[in-house]
DNA sequence: AAATAAATCGAAAACGTTTTCGATTTACCG
DNA sequence: CGGTAAATCGAAAACGTTTTCGATTTATTT
């Protein structure tokens, strides 16, 4: 491997004259700026990034954790991140946290160890104290989190506002005529259910619509298989339930795969919204209705606050967190009557 | 942060001490040992990985290209890369080439100017030279490749046998008694397609099944809607076939919609079989019939061939290529025919 | 007590870069 | 030509660690 004091060997000259001409610093001539470039360029130097960030203390490196990278909203929100990293010159160190509180205490010990530049972090369903967060902030280690967050940390955020789409998605329902809707929420920790939650029951107020706690089922793993027990399970409970609203497309699909092998017909009989537009919703049939949540888009968001957070703190500046709430559409599909036509 | 320094200033010993103490190095007292690691505990000392780079030449980083990360299978293969990297004490840099052939030779080399400690690569449809992966080998930088891979570079590798994978699809469809069988095919360039096209042709020859070229269709994206598009054209083209072996499920799910919305029933007239086993192929109807493809594990491997050749080097040992072939299993559903009960 | 062996420590170089600041050379002007 | 300003260069320190090898201290033996 080639070094500058090669470079400066075979020019006769000295090292600092080396760097600088690389650098295009103005206190070395032109002429010697060339001849640098062009020996460099025939040796085929490539400077040596780990001398390069002892001295800039920086890796142009960030950490990113998230809870599963197999996962269609996941996958998408880490190409965002590392599409826009690389146009900054940033890459991405990517760690999974298997939705476990311990892994994830681990892993930013990790990457503040390897010293990162910043931190995105999507927290795990089961976090639910936040010292380790306040720990990257201690070491003054830039972070935002996005998607699956925590309120009470000051941060910058990127997040859609779930409780809003929720909102959406049950108006719906209800606009078509629904008078029953049940919903299929998520664990009680991660504030994204809860916001889910609270959306749905808001618009049923709003609508004059009494909340029936037995028509929300608290489902655990968010599976396919989840989908199809929760919806025989309703079925058995319920008898005119006319529409849910269930947390998760895959769950909704599980849930639709039910109530066909059961002849229950979808829409007509009982209208079906998922979340997250998993691009199976618009593979299966009937099509699935469901919330578009934008990952691609919240990743490159996410990145370009890590990335202001990064300079401003180079030059000094205060951080001032931001918080970026995403638009989501609500897409119509087959699983849900169309009111146009109704 | 603290460094070995202060940690020296603290207790009134040498740096030197107080870095070999921390190593656990017999040639100092247990008695020091034991106090640096105490006040090492206590003013919460972390190496400085920047620092412990340069002097050991090593990053304990490795990178890896992928053509594309929102995609069920390859992203199991990143997890599976990650989670291993992580038991070994590696982290893991992502990249997607996008299947770009100049993409894919940027990110080597920045991934080599990074001076990661190996790379694993996945390539790009677009990819038929290979210069680009001559210079990681001449940069003596390990290299293991997966999947999409060039057999001509002499480098390990971790695939799964395509051509067996899919002559048993295909061998499949001809004991269940299709006579006129069709195949999508990907797009020229993959050895995958290549040998998923010699596997399906072998299968027909060694079953005196006369081979039909206009049987065969050249897809360029393996999108639903070129599935569809295909489909169609195929039966316009063709009334007599009565199975396909289409070179990927997401494909053979768009097919399967079209033949669905054509009122042509699967798989009384047409049996389908798809390639991969994507979450999905479980869950539409009727379920598809497909060839598993054990992505996680292909990642685990392929970590562990590059870990193995990472410590070879260190201690100069001479690389020994490996070639792993992952098995691979016909996962049996509705799309297809059951010769059991026939 | 002297001699030798074993245990413990630290000075210093090295990894390759960046940057400050002073030194030297060149250009310019009267 | 003398003097000043501008242009160009390089010595050296610094980043924080690891490791070699020699120095010093302690323990052991005769």
């Amino acid at each position: 491997m080639v070094t500058l004091k090669q470079i400066a060997e075979e020019l006769g000259i000295s090292i600092t004259t080396v760097s600088k001409a690389l650098k295009e610093y103005p206190d070395v001539s032109k002429k010697t700026r060339k001849l640098v470039r062009e020996t460099a360029a025939m040796l085929n130097y490539k400077p040596n990034s780990f001398a390069v960030n002892l001295r800039t203390k920086e890796s142009k490196t960030i950490g990113l954790i998230i809870p599963e990278i197999v996962h269609h909203f996941f996958s998408s929100v880490i190409k965002g991140i590392i599409s826009q990293a690389e146009k900054k010159g940033y890459l991405v160190i990517t760690l999974q946290s298997n939705e476990s509180y311990e892994l994830e205490k681990k892993q930013i010990d990790l990457l503040i160890s390897k010293r990162v530049d910043g931190i995105l972090i999507s927290l795990a369903n089961g976090t639910a104290d936040y010292k380790h967060i306040s720990a990257i902030k201690d070491q003054e280690v830039p972070v935002v989190m996005f998607d699956k967050i925590a309120k009470v940390i000051k941060c910058s955020k990127v997040i859609i506002d779930d409780r809003k789409a929720a909102y959406r998605a049950t108006q719906y329902l209800i606009d078509i005529g629904c008078k029953r809707i049940a919903h299929f929420r998520g664990p009680l920790f991660p504030q994204n259910s809860i916001d889910r939650f609270l959306g749905y029951k808001q618009a049923l107020l709003d609508n004059n619509i009494a909340f029936d706690p037995s028509l929300v089922y608290l489902l655990d793993y968010m599976s396919f298989e989840e989908g199809k027990f929760y919806a025989n399970k309703l079925l058995k409970e319920h008898t005119n339930v006319d529409g849910i609203f269930i947390n998760t497309d895959l769950v909704a699909i599980g849930a639709i795969s039910e109530f066909n092998n059961q002849g229950i017909k979808v829409p007509e009989q009982i209208n079906v919204i998922g979340f997250s537009n998993w691009f199976m919703a618009s593979v299966i049939s009937p099509s699935l209705t469901t919330i578009n949540q934008p990952g691609f888009e919240m990743g490159k968001k996410a990145f370009k606050l890590l990335y202001k957070e990064i300079q401003d703190k180079k030059k000094n500046k205060p951080i001032n967190y931001k918080d970026i709430v995403l638009e989501t559409d609500l897409i119509l599909r087959e699983s849900t009557k169309n009111y146009k036509t109704l």
